[in-house]
DNA sequence: CCTGATACGTTGGCGTGGCCAACGTTGGTA
DNA sequence: TACCAACGTTGGCCACGCCAACGTATCAGG
């Protein structure tokens, strides 16, 4: 009767950079998906709008591009912001193939209050990391997704 | 007429460590899937066959606790295998509730070529990275890992 | 012995993230 | 004018993770 046979994965595993990578990912994911969920928000929406915020109004084609989600992804998420009144779609007028985005104020205060519950999210994560070892993974983290 | 608007990201997610730990892990998980492909197999497909090799023939509830993997998506996973011959499920004598899981000659074979193909992977996943890098970001992966 | 809690395998479903194909519309260009 | 490209949109697929429910089987307590 052992109390806990086999705590995790198979030994392989745990030494393997793919699998803890993934695990560190999915902890992480857990808990920004937790903060996100406080204003309501998956992680589409959240990137979109923090694109908006940076970039401007902009087409969603444009939007999509700058944030690595799929066109027709994109739509979607925008319906659920605009339905919510934080994004308005409204046609452009020099190409009427094109909707323009727009943050709206409501958009600005709920992305702020994303952005405040991300930073406690990122605090937690690394909390069983020194300054320097964030630093340290940052840039290890940074090196791999540049050689993508 | 700009050449590449924006390459990537909102800026504030490329220093985010949530986000880079997600696109890592990302790039990651695309370059193991390519490696388990060859072999035409699917991560949880790996898991299972892995943690079988390494505890010997167990009942599906304890294989399952063992990679992480729910009960319900077990069973999917060990019908695949063992459609393809790489897993035998047999009645337990001593308790009818469970099936003993047995890893077949042919599953040990392919399990050899899974983690061939794996270890490839994780070479070119690692590949921008010096020797000291690597074992670096091993540890504070498996730092945060640990405090999940 | 019986009863109730628990574990098992199985089915079916949901959500997130990522990707692709196709269509009709509009723009730009040869 | 014809053609191709880009746009927004619909609809679909896959991988992974998780949960609820069911019928069967086991086991511990009364």
């Amino acid at each position: 009767m052992e109390p806990a046979p086999a705590p995790q994965a198979p030994a392989r595993l745990n030494t393997t950079p793919s699998w803890l990578l993934g695990q560190a990912a999915t902890h992480a994911h857990r808990l920004v998906a937790e903060a996100l969920g406080t204003v309501g928000v998956r992680g589409y929406h959240y990137r979109l709008l923090a694109a908006l915020a940076e970039i401007g109004p902009t087409s969603q084609a444009d939007l999509g591009r700058s944030c690595g989600i799929d066109r027709s992804d994109v739509v979607a998420a925008l319906n659920d912001l605009a339905d919510r009144g934080l994004v308005e779609r409204s046609p452009d007028p020099g190409d009427r193939r094109r909707n323009v985005i727009t943050l709206t104020v409501a958009g600005r205060r709920d992305l702020r209050r994303m952005e405040d519950a991300l930073d406690r999210a990122q605090d937690t994560l690394l909390a069983p990391l020194s300054r320097a070892d964030r630093d340290q993974l940052i840039r290890l983290l940074s090196t791999l997704v540049a050689e993508r």
